[in-house]
DNA sequence: AAGTGGTGTCATCTA
DNA sequence: TCTAGATGACACCAC
């Protein structure tokens, strides 16, 4: 690696500054929006407005889970520990982008100041992102935090973002600010068209080589960044100008796995996705192979164990003994189950008086309207619900209402009374048309025997019109429970789908969530890379150079080169340009 | 008494 | 054209 150093003195930041500057402009993002302090006063404040209010869980628990670093769900109030970076500002300043074109991605951000939500939605949600993960940042970066937020608590000029005390052309930069600023130090780390820059001649470029490493250490914290990124000098001269601090030279490879972050943290405010309880969902899940749908969610308790048994053996296996009894005397009729895939249910046979599948409602009869079959499923006590509130009263007989004197007649005369109760107003119309066969022949028979059924038999009109009529109520009503077994059904399954997907979507959070981790660990070892190598430069004179007037430049071929900074304001303005046009 | 879920039935459409 | 299945809508019943 070619070390060499550039001896040009640089001149005022101003017009660099000045461009930082109208790119937080640009972006519509104000001062305060990134002022930490004042975001937390604010929330303090809106913590107090919010007492008692729409939003009561959500503010008082997230509060307290933001004191406990946990972040809230939006939706159902629950908290779950913050995973995410420390520190937003090492985020956005850590790692410098070699493919991406500083302006590129400052752009990157506006999206997320650009959205649909107002304002106070996104400053919100920015307050909520930035305090938890500033508190973060008090645990990982210890050392760098005592530093960034150094000076006292109440002044919000020194304590709102990664810079040294007292330095009041800082007041003006964000932490937003603070991922946008790294564009043309960017560029000049990794820009690989350093190298056809004028000065980037031998006569300029001097050779790089270390002259006191001892120093190193001292000179430099390996987590103490603010030097390199807001220098003293630039403090000093700079405070004129009330511009941004100098673009950081590291910042911006995370931009945009901050942003997908950051959206994803909205989207997790938003929508109140927990992935904790998501998580939690997917091991019950894993564990689990069976559906943890709670049976209330489902339309009815039976349909959720017809959802359950749908997915697993076990609850399948364990209704049928429940079951069998009662699908075995059913299955004696004939009934047959509502069956759409491999769902053929113990349950649903023994529930047993339709059948989805053709080829099982044949010969099939409608046989729950017995008593005795119902009481051995209680929860198809129902079923047999004499519907005679349509019937004509020329096909009411004598045996819909029996007198009250057949409460006195013997028990086989009440059974049969009570048999008839439960008898369906098509049997009770086909007794008084006095049908030579049963309803479930004429109802289940195939088109060819019944056909010949009707054949073997001298009937009138209206004794063939009410078989024709009994046949298509029966086959109608037996439609009929499919098709509610099957909506059911659709909604067992669009809820499992909504499972698996909240799951998907909880894994999917925590692996981001390990990736911004690991590349927030990048970015600080390039940080103290760049560090160590800009404190062992010295001149010609063996003093350091000042990182106000250089910046260290990574070129394409490897080599990295010290030039001032106005060539790297010249360079980070070209780059700003280049994906505008190109957007245009 | 009103609300809700289950059920049967009709009308209609589709294959 | 007939038949059967699917489904929305309605009414009734039990709770």
């Amino acid at each position: 690696m070619g070390w060499e150093s550039h001896l040009t003195a640089a001149s005022a930041d101003i017009d660099l500054i000045d461009i930082l500057w109208r790119q937080d402009i640009d972006l519509g993002a104000g001062r305060e929006v990134f002022d930490y302090s004042h975001r937390q006063k604010e929330q303090d404040v809106e913590k107090e407005l919010r007492d008692g209010g729409e939003q009561d869980t959500w503010a008082g628990e997230g509060a307290e889970a933001l004191a406990r670093n946990l972040l809230v769900d939006g939706e159902t109030g629950e908290s779950f520990p913050a995973q995410f970076p420390a520190d937003i500002s090492s985020i956005t300043e850590a790692v410098p982008s070699e493919s991406e074109p500083p302006a590129l991605q400052n752009n990157l951000l506006s999206p997320l100041l650009t959205g649909t939500e107002s304002p106070f939605d996104l400053e919100q949600q920015w307050q909520d992102l930035m305090s938890i993960m500033e508190m973060q940042a008090m645990e990982v970066n210890t050392s760098a935090s005592e530093i960034l937020y150094s000076a006292p608590p109440g002044d919000p000029l020194s304590t709102n973002y990664s810079l040294a005390p007292n330095t009041p052309i800082n007041q003006n930069v964000s932490l937003h600010q603070a991922s946008l600023g790294g564009c043309s130090q960017d560029f000049l780390l990794f820009s690989p068209e350093v190298e056809s820059l004028p000065v980037a001649s031998s006569s300029t470029l001097l050779p790089l080589a270390p002259s006191n490493s001892t120093s190193l250490n001292s000179t430099f914290g390996s987590t103490n960044l603010t030097g390199l990124f807001f220098p003293p000098q630039l403090n000093g001269t700079a405070n004129d100008t009330a511009g941004p601090e100098l673009p950081d030279p590291l910042g911006g490879l995370l931009d945009e796995a901050m942003l997908d972050e950051i959206s994803l943290m909205d989207l997790a405010i938003e929508e109140g996705f927990n992935p904790v309880q998501a998580s939690q969902l997917e091991e019950e899940f894993d564990s689990d192979s069976g559906l943890s749908l709670d049976s209330s969610h489902s339309p009815s308790s039976l349909s959720s164990s017809e959802g359950s048994s749908s997915s697993s053996s076990s609850s399948s296996s364990s209704s049928s003994s429940a079951s069998s009894s009662a699908s075995s005397s059913f299955s004696e009729e004939g009934a047959v189950g509502y069956s759409s895939d491999s769902e053929t249910l113990d349950l649903e046979e023994a529930e047993g008086a339709v059948g989805y599948q053709p080829e099982y409602s044949k010969f099939c009869r409608m046989s729950y309207q017995d008593p005795a079959q119902l009481s051995c499923l209680p929860y198809l006590e129902h079923v047999g619900h004499n519907h005679t509130y349509n019937m004509a009263p020329s096909a009411l007989d004598s045996a819909d209402l029996p007198p009250p004197s057949a409460l006195k007649k013997g028990s086989k005369e009440k059974q049969a009374d009570f048999l008839d109760k439960q008898m369906s107003r098509d049997e009770h119309r086909a007794r008084a048309m006095k049908i030579p066969f049963t309803n479930d022949k004429i109802i289940n028979l195939p088109v060819e025997e019944f056909n010949e059924l009707l054949s073997k038999y001298q009937l009138s009109e209206a004794q063939l019109s009410l078989i024709r009529d009994i046949r298509r109520r029966g086959k109608n009503k037996m439609a009929a429970q499919n098709c509610r077994k099957r909506k059911l059904d659709t909604i067992l399954n669009l809820e499992r789908d909504v499972e698996d997907l909240q799951r998907d979507k909880a894994r999917l959070l925590r692996e981001k969530v390990e990736f911004l981790r690991s590349l927030r660990q990048m970015k600080q070892k390039v940080q103290s890379l760049y560090q160590e190598v800009f404190g062992r430069l010295r001149d010609e004179n063996g003093r350091p150079y000042s990182p106000s007037q250089y910046a260290l430049q990574y070129a394409g071929d490897g080599s990295v080169l010290l030039i001032p900074r106005t060539m790297a304001d010249q360079q980070a303005r070209r780059q700003e340009r280049k994906p505008k046009d190109r957007r245009k």
